[in-house]
This record gives C-alpha cells, structure tokens and sequence, in this order.
DNA sequence: ATCTATGGCAAGCCGA
DNA sequence: TCGGCTTGCCAT
C-alpha cells in the first residue's frame, strides 16, 4: 500500500527542496538507496529516506500510508454479522474476506479487512466502536502494523528505480561463478530451500554504497568541574563544533570569548571558523545538518543533538526552524539519517560477535584505543578554560575518532550496518538502536508477509506450546542449557580442539525446529520424537524458522567462510565476504537465544528448550564416541571437545561418524602445544603451536582486576607460550615465582602507584537503586557521589582496598598509606593460584621460600 | 516500542 | 561462623 501509493508527483523533497540545488527532477533516480522509512502514526505517513550516491542526496518522500485496514481472523458468524452492521459507521468505508495460511493450525483462516474512510478515524472512535462488537478479534493483529514493511515488501539498504511512478528494485544479476556454485553446493536440498540460498545472496551480493556523511561533536562552556552539562536544560554555551566528513574536511566552529586566548600550535590541518554569536553559531550548524545524507555522533542521541535542539529553543529559535527532532530515547534529523554510534556500539551482539569483545568500556576513548588504535587527548581541565588552539585540537579528536569509528577496515561498520539493514528489512534508525531480537522479529515478520502466513500472537504460541519441562543448573532459569565437561587438571601436551561448526543454528536446520513444528497438530508427527525431552517434530511441513536460520547457516559456514580465506580473491572482495559472515554470525548466535526470551513475539519455550537438548545430546554422543575410539577427552563446553594427543586417524573417524551418525559438521577448531586445565569448568589456558596463549575465564584476564596484578599474570603468560615440551617446564617455573616474588616484595614496600592497584567494576545502576545488598563498588560510588562526582549507570568505578571501617575508597579520594596490602596479597594469591595448582605448585611455598632467601640476603 | 540464552567462577554481603 | 544470595565478568 505504502509503495504502491507512490507516484512521480508525489515524490517531491518537501521542506527542504531549496537545499537540493542541484536537483531539478523530482524523481527517484535509478539506484537509489533506501535507508529509511519512518511512520507518523498519528497523521498515517510515512517518510521515506533514500539515498542517491551520485549526487550524494537524500530524496524525502512524505507519503500517506491512506486506509490502514484491521485484519482479524477466523472471525464467527455473529461477529461477522455485528460488522456488517457497522457499515453505516461514518468511518466505514469497505470490507474485504481473503485468506492466509494459519502456521499453528496448519490450515487455511479466513481474514476480515475493514477499511477506514478517513485513516484518522483508526485510533479514535471508530476503533473503539470496533473493539466493542469484536472484543476477542480486537487482539489478533494490531501488532501486524508496527512493522516496516507493511504490505509492501520494500527491502531496506538496496537500491531502487522508478518506474510508471512506482518503486521497483533495481535488477541484479548473480555473477555466473556464484551461481555455480551454489547450484553445487546445494543441490542435496530442497526447491524452498535452494530458494531461499538464491534470495540471501542476491540481498549479499548487491553493490553496497559508500555512503557520504560527516561527524559531528560539541564542547559545551562548562562552570563546574566533573560535572557532565545537561542537554535537557541547556544551560551553558556551545563553544566550540567540530567535523570531519568523507571529503576529509575537517572544520571547527568557535563561538568567540573575551577572556580565551589563542594559544600555539598548528592549525593547518582545519578551516576554523569564528562566530561573534552563538545564534549565528547554531544557524551553521543547522546548515551542516541540512547538507548530509548522513550525520555520525558518538552519543548524540542523548547529548550532542540533544543539546543543540534545546539550547537552540532556549535561544529563540521555533521548533520549526530546527532540522532535528526529538524522540524519547532518541534524536533524528529532518533531512538525513542520525546515525548515534555509541548505541551500535552499545549493543552487546555487536560487541561480542563483530568485535570479539575487543572494548571493554563503552567510551569514545576505548572503543576508538582498541579498535583504532588510537586514544583521545586527555585534558586537565574543562575545555571551558583551554585555549582555542587546544580547544580546537581537543573537540576535533572527538569527531575524527567517531568518523573513524566507520571508516577503518575498508568502512566495515557501515557495510555491516547495510548488509543487517538488508537481512533485517529495518531502516538504519531503528536498526541501530535496537538489538538482536528486533532484527530477528523484523526478519521473521517479513517472511510471513511475503508468504501470506498468519502472524500468530504471542498468547497463542505459548498455549499452544507450553512451558518447558527441564530444570535449570543454575536457579532462576527457565530450562536447562547446555553441558560442560569436568577438565581433567593439569598440563596436557598436544591437545586438538574439535566443535560444531555453530551448533545451534545447525541443530534448528536439521532437527527442522520452529514454533510451528515442534509439537505439531498431527498425530502422525508424534512419533518423531526429540531425543531426551517429551517433543515431537513435524515432518510434514518445513519450518519457517528452521529454513532461514539453516540457509543462513549454510551459506554463512560453507560460502563465505571459505571465501574470506581465499587469497586468490582481492583484498577488498574478501572484506566484503567478511562483513557479511560477520553479519551472519551475530544472527545467527542470537537465534536460538531469542526463543527462549520472554520479550521475544515468537516467544517459544520448548523450541529453546529441544536445541539445547539435542545439543546435550549431540556432545554426549560424540564424548562417547571418542571414548570407544580410545581418545582421551580432557574437557568439553557445549559444542566443543578437547582430545588428547589424537592420531590423525581418529580425529577422521570420528569427524566422519558426526557427519553420518548426528548429520552435524564437526571440525577441528584449533590445535594446542599444550593446554594447562585446573579443576574448574570455563578456566583454562591454551599455548598454540605458534606460542601464542590462549586465556579463558582465568581470573588474570578479568576486566576488573588490578593492573598490577594483570602485569604480572600477562608476564607469567608470556613466559609460558615459550614453554615447547615437559622439559621446558622447570626453568619457566623457576621465573614464574621470581614474578610472583617481586610482584609481592613490591606490594609490601608500596611501590605500585594507586592506579595499578585499583579495581575496575561497572555499576550498572545508580547507586541508590542496590537494596538487597551494597557491594564494595558501590560503597567507593556513594563516597564519591558524596564528594560531588556525578555517577551513571554503565560507569566504571575505580576503588582500591582500603584500611579504613568500609574497606574502599574510590580512587580519587584514596591515598597510598591507607592501602591494605593484606587484601592485595590475598588476590594475589587467588588469581595465580588457578593456574599454579594445574602446574603443581603452590602459592604459600614460593612465599616460603621467598622468607627464607630474603633472610640469607639480608644476613649477607 | 524492548533487553538473545544458560553455565560457571570469585568475592562479598547479610541474616541465621 | 556458615551458607544462601547478589553482583559482575566471562565461556559458549
């Protein structure tokens, strides 16, 4: 309806057409981008955003989405008879009957469309007229509408042409030697499925656009030190704008001051711009952000264009001049898209998945250190007594960092945001602030659409379905999850690292699970049963769920994978097949999460509950297998297992079994010199043939420990990846405890300053919200809420063990006499212990020792 | 108008 | 003093 609505006359930019100097059609031309679509539910518009990358312009497009219909199913007689009724309604304007296909019945319902006249009248009284005759009908589908693609299939992220004034996607071809490869790969399965493998590739394969975009960071006059300016009062003067763009313009806008001076330095680099006023000041930077498809912020949904849209108000400026709009959590822009990569970066499947938890604090500076490599100049004082050369230098970095947040790796976060926009059908707004579970709704909801399948509520699933029946390890769960190993502690040489090439989407493929199949209505299917649990599986119908996450999957693991790794591909190529297996990835490991989460609409608890049982199932097995091939297995989490010293042959048996018996790609993950296990699960130590370590879940690796103590286990580290065979062992032991030793000898004479010494902990809620318990973080929080400091959920608190009655003190407000050395030592102890017990030594003897040597060396 | 899941460890809090 | 519970961080 939305598209089809579209003609040439209607799309003309609205507003801002006197920016578009340069476009005198008002056409979209061919190739255009669709980056956005966001609906006005009140006014029942929609504004579409996209892209043109020769021009490098938005088209806006303002549509009306016209008579947003209600659609219920399997309505009764009577009900129907009640409707009829209300064609005398002044809101009524048609009823039409059509038919979809019901998943959780497996049979055809039939579908009432009422149409409104007026679209203003859905949502007023016509409505409740509506709700009042059809009370049970009045829940089924209102959902339906909140999605993006309503009706239409429009796919986000790809381009477009106009054609007789509608909007149609933009033909593409797969090269010849893809197809052909995927004609082999695939050629075991299905019509659906083949299906299924063309259509993601074609959505991967399309050209993605570099998009042009800009930047943006402001420094605020800031009065009181430690204290962040508030962009809801707006109280304080912008002073200073900067912006870095994809023509690598660089540009800093200063408000003038009596009292700043100039200061040295040069400025070559930047066109800096004085203005006498902050109004002259705001009025460019609403210009800026009418000249770019594309604005990039570091948290300016919550800062940045939030305290411009504010301060603008404050300074007398309408609603309507301003080219931002406030929305609860966020902000966008009027003409272009507002990309806030803080909440990208934010989302914790992104951080895990793409990034491999490569940051650990959600700052511009951290993310920017350890993506980038490159850290932000760090100030005394505020910019608000820095000198303009400083000024400039210092709110520029800010910018430069958040555009090269998008740009490194060949503009990999930009891709990624296109190619999840393409997989997910969601406009970039949206996308972007929203997580993992959203895409997958969004994706599932469009694969309904397209497929005239009923999209069932909630409610109906669970009634259905039903609860689980395992019980959780760990209390408070809803079912039980997967299986870890007992390591066998110690050191072990020559350990080779077999897992499931992602096991859990592989399961949902092979085991054809989704909501709609397990627990399927035919009595046939019961038979079917899941090994371990009281499910069945139908297999009479392919499930919808288990057909995208198996394509995915499959092209994910067995295309490009592979292609990533072939070199004979340019290296741009292989970026490019890398965003998107990253992409996939981060689907792909939230898929079977999203199925056992409350929040999720297709909520579906033994579906989780069946992929971890056959999970447990499947590593079992394999253990088991192992075993009777007379390998050794040393430990095991989930969907890997650890296998002492294996010949060649073994390793390909039982690889072939897996692959025959369970029908699950097992691989060889990774292959140690030797591995170091202690006695607990997810704690061990790994050195490669090549000597690099691998760190797991070892206390010494752990975000908030001391970096003393991190120094020294990172030492102990590094003298271990030299260790190549038993014998190695004996002098690396004798340098560990020299380690240890100093570490402790320079503990007691206080000769770690207070930074090396303090604890690193997240609060992850505002101080006042711990009731049940006040954990030392939050002691050291209160103190410096007391002294002045502003604290906010997701800051990171730095407090060192202290002498005094509470134990702690934050950093800040802590001195280096009042440390307790004692408790130091005590962690000391407990983060080398875990890995000084696997190499039978122990912590009290290297300190006895340590007494005794230090006796001789005194007494000489 | 949102926030994938469960398993496991260390440390500390706090009532019994 | 003990043991259950809360919190944060990590593995998969």
């Amino acid at each position: 309806m939305l598209m089809a609505s579209i003609t040439r006359n209607e799309l003309h930019p609205t507003h801002v057409s006197s920016i578009q100097n340069n476009s005198t059609s008002s056409e979209i031309p061919y190739g255009s981008y669709v980056l956005s679509v966001t609906y006005d539910g009140s006014k029942r518009t929609a504004c579409l955003k996209m892209y043109y990358p020769k021009t490098r312009k938005i088209f806006l497009s303002h549509d009306n989405t016209g008579h947003l219909p209600y659609c219920f199913s399997n309505l009764s007689k009577e009900e129907l008879e009640k409707i009829n009724k209300l064609r005398n309604h002044p809101g009524f304007d048609h009823m039409e009957l059509s038919k979809k296909y019901d998943p959780l019945m497996d049979k055809e319902v039939v579908m009432t469309k009422i149409v409104a006249k007026d679209p203003l009248a859905i949502g007023g009284r016509y409505s409740n007229h509506i709700r009042d005759i059809i009370p049970k009908a009045w829940e089924a589908n209102i959902r339906y509408y909140n999605c993006y693609t309503y009706d239409q299939q429009l796919f986000l992220g790809m381009p477009y042409r106009v054609e007789n004034g509608n909007l149609l996607l933009a033909e593409y071809h797969l090269p010849q030697d893809i197809n052909s490869d995927m004609k082999k790969l695939f050629e075991a399965e299905d019509e659906t499925f083949r299906n299924y493998i063309d259509s993601w590739m074609k959505l991967f394969q399309y050209p993605i656009p570099s998009i042009y975009r800009v930047a943006l960071d402001i420094e605020v006059a800031q009065p009181v030190e430690n204290r962040i300016p508030d962009s809801r009062e707006a109280k304080e003067k912008i002073i200073a704008v900067s912006l870095v763009d994809s023509d690598k313009k660089k540009r800093v806008l200063l408000l003038k001051r009596p009292s700043v001076k100039m200061g040295k330095g040069d400025l070559s680099q930047v066109d800096v711009e004085f203005y006498d006023n902050e109004k002259e000041l705001i009025l460019e930077i609403f210009k800026i952000l009418n000249q770019y498809p594309v604005v990039l912020t570091f948290n300016g949904d919550d800062f940045d264009l939030r305290y411009i849209y504010n301060r603008a108000l404050n300074l007398g400026f309408q609603r309507h001049m301003i080219p931002i709009e406030l929305q609860l959590r966020s902000t966008s822009l009027k003409y272009g898209i507002h990309i806030d990569l803080y909440k990208f970066f934010f989302n914790k499947a992104i951080q895990i998945y793409a990034f491999r938890k490569k940051y650990s604090r959600l700052t511009l500076n951290s993310v920017a250190k350890s993506i980038l490599g490159i850290g932000k100049i760090e100030i005394e004082t505020s910019p608000s007594r820095l000198t303009y050369v400083e000024l400039v230098n210092y709110c520029l970095m800010d910018s430069e960092l958040t555009f090269q947040l998008t740009t490194f790796d060949d503009e990999l976060v930009m891709k990624l945001i296109i190619v999840l926009m393409r997989i997910s059908k969601m406009p970039i707004d949206d996308l972007i602030r929203q997580g993992v579970s959203s895409w997958i709704r969004n994706l599932m909801y469009f694969e309904h659409r397209r497929l005239n399948i009923l999209i069932p509520r909630s409610e109906d699933i669970l009634h259905l379905k039903g609860q689980t029946t395992t019980k959780s390890i760990i209390k408070g769960k809803k079912f039980k999850g997967a299986i870890v190993v007992n390591p066998k502690p110690g050191v072990h040489f020559n350990i080779a690292v077999l897992d499931f090439a992602s096991l859990y989407p592989s399961i949902i493929k092979i085991y054809n699970l989704s909501y709609e199949t397990i627990l399927c209505s035919h009595s046939e299917c019961k038979l079917n049963m899941i090994p371990d649990l009281p499910y069945w599986v139908c297999n009479k119908r392919k499930g919808l769920f288990s057909t995208i996450i198996g394509s995915l999957r499959d092209i994910r693991v067995k295309w490009y994978k592979k292609k990533v790794k072939d070199y004979s591909l340019t290296r741009s190529l292989r970026n490019l097949y890398n965003v998107v297996q990253l992409t996939l990835k981060v689907l792909l490991n939230a898929s079977y999460g999203v199925m056992g989460a409350e929040n999720f609409t297709l909520y579906c608890p033994p579906l989780a509950e069946a992929v971890t049982g056959i999970g447990r199932y499947s590593i079992t097995k394999t253990i088991e297998k192992a075993n009777s091939l007379g390998i050794e297995v040393v430990y095991g989490d989930t969907d890997s297992i650890f296998l002492k010293s294996p010949t060649q042959h073994q390793i390909d048996e039982l690889l072939s079994w897996s692959e025959k018996e369970l029908g699950m790609e097992l691989e060889i993950d990774k292959h140690y010199r030797y591995s170091v296990f202690s006695t607990l699960k997810k704690n061990y130590l790994g050195v490669y043939d090549n000597g690099d370590v691998d760190i797991k879940g070892l206390t010494g690796k752990k975000r908030h420990i001391p970096d003393f103590l991190k120094t020294a286990f990172m030492e102990m580290i590094s003298i271990l990846g030299e260790v190549k065979s038993p014998s190695d062992f004996e002098r690396a032991k004798i340098k560990i405890k020299k380690i240890i030793r100093t570490c402790n000898d320079k503990l007691k004479k206080k000769q770690y300053n207070l930074s090396e010494l303090a604890l690193n902990i997240m609060i992850s809620k505002t101080p006042d919200k711990y009731v049940k318990t006040t954990p030392q973080h939050v002691k050291a929080a209160l103190l410096l809420v007391n002294a002045g400091y502003e604290i906010r959920p997701g800051d990171i608190i730095s407090f060192i063990k202290t002498t005094n009655d509470l134990g702690v003190k934050p950093i800040q407000l802590a001195t280096i006499r009042e440390v307790d050395t004692n408790k130091y030592r005590n962690y000391l102890e407990s983060t080398f212990e875990q890995v000084l017990d696997a190499l039978s030594m122990d912590f009290n003897e290297i300190m006895g020792i340590q007494k005794l040597e230090s006796f001789f060396s005194n007494a000489s």
